[in-house]
DNA sequence: CGGTATCCTCAATGATACTG
DNA sequence: CAGTATCATTGAGGATACCG
């Protein structure tokens, strides 16, 4: 997602003079869980609650996610107060994360989106390959 | 959101060959509800429904939406079989968009979501100010 | 171990102009 | 009215290398 405006303005959750709604909640939500792996990390997190997970585990049980993008995403739950780190001060660092409660509440509403999503992506994909085979040449006239 | 491939592989849903998930449902769910104005319009016409929305229409509920992204967040939709379009064959053409069951049927996760939001957000930002006063240095000589 | 620093690519979105 | 066609910008995310 996009909360950020890439021809457009937007500002931070204070500022105004938005023409359009500017601090709207659902889209500022969705511009977070929106993003790539943020839903996946806090799935992860709240199936080991109330343990936590360091680092490295979280990063084996989220397949596919580079270093790079993990640190962020965490970065930015923490930040946001859905994650608490917590380092422990040994000698190779040792850091720990889990949900907050507000993580944790937030666990509700995204449980039902997957299961919506795993109950219907079939549908989706079938009327994707119904618009496939009906069009391709109309497509091919007016789009391209 | 960003299902496609920025700097790395995605295919359609029928193609294998990806190291990481997939087709998980969610993040493919995830990266259309995520995508800027799509929720807002899904929203827009939930609340009208059974009642059907001609583009004009959409567009004045969604304020600061361009004619283009509501052609291409509609066009979206249909395709999904979220939205189903119906055009009456007068002279200025007249577009009508409703929401399909399966459109329908998305709109009580969406609305968790939202209500999720509405009531969260403040925390969320006061989480975020306080990451603001008490970090501004160490981020300044580590970031930038 | 747990990150951070760079560099690079590409899809999402905006702005603008044109059309059946 | 309801789009489509272009063009430009931006930021998410990947690859890679280095660090306390």
């Amino acid at each position: 997602m996009t909360t950020s405006s890439p021809g457009g303005r937007d500002r931070r959750p204070g500022e105004r003079g938005d023409l359009l709604d500017p601090r709207c909640p659902t889209r500022r939500l969705l511009d977070r869980i929106g993003t790539k792996w943020t839903s996946m990390a806090v799935k992860v997190l709240a199936e080991e609650a109330p343990g936590e997970l360091r680092f490295a585990e979280l990063r084996r049980r989220i397949p596919g996610i580079s270093q790079k993008m993990l640190s962020v995403t965490l970065r930015s739950l923490v930040r946001d107060g859905l994650v608490a780190r917590r380092v422990e001060p040994v000698v190779p660092p040792a850091v720990h994360y889990r949900l907050t409660e507000l993580g944790l509440s937030l666990e509700g509403p995204l449980r039902a989106l997957r299961v919506w999503a795993e109950t219907h992506m079939a549908e989706i994909d079938h009327s994707n390959r119904l618009a496939d085979e009906s069009s391709p040449d109309q497509r091919v006239d007016r789009m391209r």
